[in-house]
DNA sequence: TTAAAAAACTGATCCTGGTCAATTACTGCC
DNA sequence: GGCAGTAATTGACCAGGATCAGTTTTTTAA
């Protein structure tokens, strides 16, 4: 068995939230009288690291990115599509301020939800507690699997992951039109973009994908998994 | 403000546990019915990649090694000293298998919680259930740290990291003695085990630390820290 | 519509740290 | 006490991918 399988670098946890499902008439009354709705448009930041958290994030429609900056470069922690939380990591005491920035690809709209009422849902709802639980330990297990592709695969190996995780969990398609920049793309394999550029074209002239600028389109999936197993 | 100091790749989340302590006589009696302590000899492993897990462990006393297998090479993703969970990924249904192995560096005792019994003090304690949400929620966090540790520091910066993590969290003394093999040092910080060996010798010839086989006393502790923060 | 800024691309160069191979030091263990 | 077997160490070599510098294309904004 090559375990290398079980570690795709994705950026997603494929955990399918229901979470708000489980509440009782009166909890979703609560968080819905302590939360607001926001649009966001295309590029604008959601949070920043190093600020204070007061809500917790749900995207509600969009997609983001979770980043890590530090002065010029960042590194991608994830990309969150509709349905994914965002600053869990405020439910802990301990965090009052964001490990990391966040901001939308495209327009977006973000569920800003209060810690305290969420935390009184929390202890109120076991059942949703156990969701909660669930979540964040998919998203250990997926932080671990980006951990060791970023740790042990060659930068071909890491690009292939990115692609796939695009094409099958993100977009579900074949083709589409990146939203990412060679730089986003950089930072969520750990590589620099004059690399990306240069592997993409490698890639395009091999026929593992067909590109053209902003559209990307999967031409050889066993190939690019290949790829990405081998490292 | 060099946000490069909040990550410093520290291989132990600061989490104090105290979540036994929040259960009532009855969910307690439960735990305790429902667990074993296990007595682990220095080597051993705790519990192997892909296995099933039928189990919740606790480190009741010791000190383990969680890590990645991959053939040759393995990456280590915590070190785990007495009062930490392994294996709450677990509690998420999804995750049938340990997606990690572990293994004891010292004489240790391990509690083994039963899945079922947990889940179902997690579901009637909400206050169990939210430290437990503590728990991961700072593990996320730290992890997020080691994340971005490796990946952009340098590798004297990953090693002054673990030297001091080692020596600050994990011993909380300058003079300790190394139960982690040079191997086991190189896959906390992502290099090859020559490398590290090359690096500590430099340290040591610069009086950052003094080495001794497996004495290591750190000597410099600003030093380190410039190092590791300069990446 | 055009100017300015940002992103994408290309080529040349360089350096960190991995790999390989060989030697020396420990650690059990019979 | 001697003999594996493992861990640590050292040196030589080199390649993957970063960096830098410059050009072209695309996007944004005025």
């Amino acid at each position: 068995m090559n375990s290398n399988q079980q570690f795709s670098g994705c950026t997603i946890s494929s955990y399918d939230c229901r979470c708000f499902d489980l509440l009782s008439p009166e909890e979703r009354k609560l968080i819905d009288d302590n939360s607001v709705q926001i649009s966001y448009k295309k590029g604008e930041m959601i949070c920043k690291q190093g600020g204070f958290v007061s809500q917790i994030m749900y995207v509600e429609q969009g997609l983001a990115k979770v980043f890590i900056e530090n002065g010029g470069n960042s590194l991608l922690l994830r990309i969150t599509p509709d349905g994914s939380f965002i600053g869990l990591s405020a439910l802990s005491d301990e965090f009052a301020t964001f490990p990391y920035s966040a901001k939308v690809y495209i327009n977006s709209v973000i569920r800003q939800v209060d810690v305290t009422a969420f935390r009184s849902v929390l202890n109120s709802n076991s059942r949703f507690a156990t969701e909660i639980i669930n979540i964040l330990s998919a998203n250990s297990v997926q932080i671990y699997g980006r951990f060791y592709c970023l740790t042990f695969k060659q930068a071909y190996g890491r690009l292939a992951d990115i692609i796939l995780c695009l094409s099958e969990r993100i977009f579900k398609q074949d083709k589409f039109d990146l939203p990412l920049s060679r730089k986003d793309i950089a930072e969520l394999s750990g590589m620099s973009s004059e690399t990306v550029v240069r592997m993409l074209k490698k890639f395009n002239e091999d026929g593992l994908i067909r590109m053209n600028g902003k559209s990307m389109e999967v031409a050889d999936v066993e190939k690019l998994h290949r790829i990405s197993e081998t490292g």
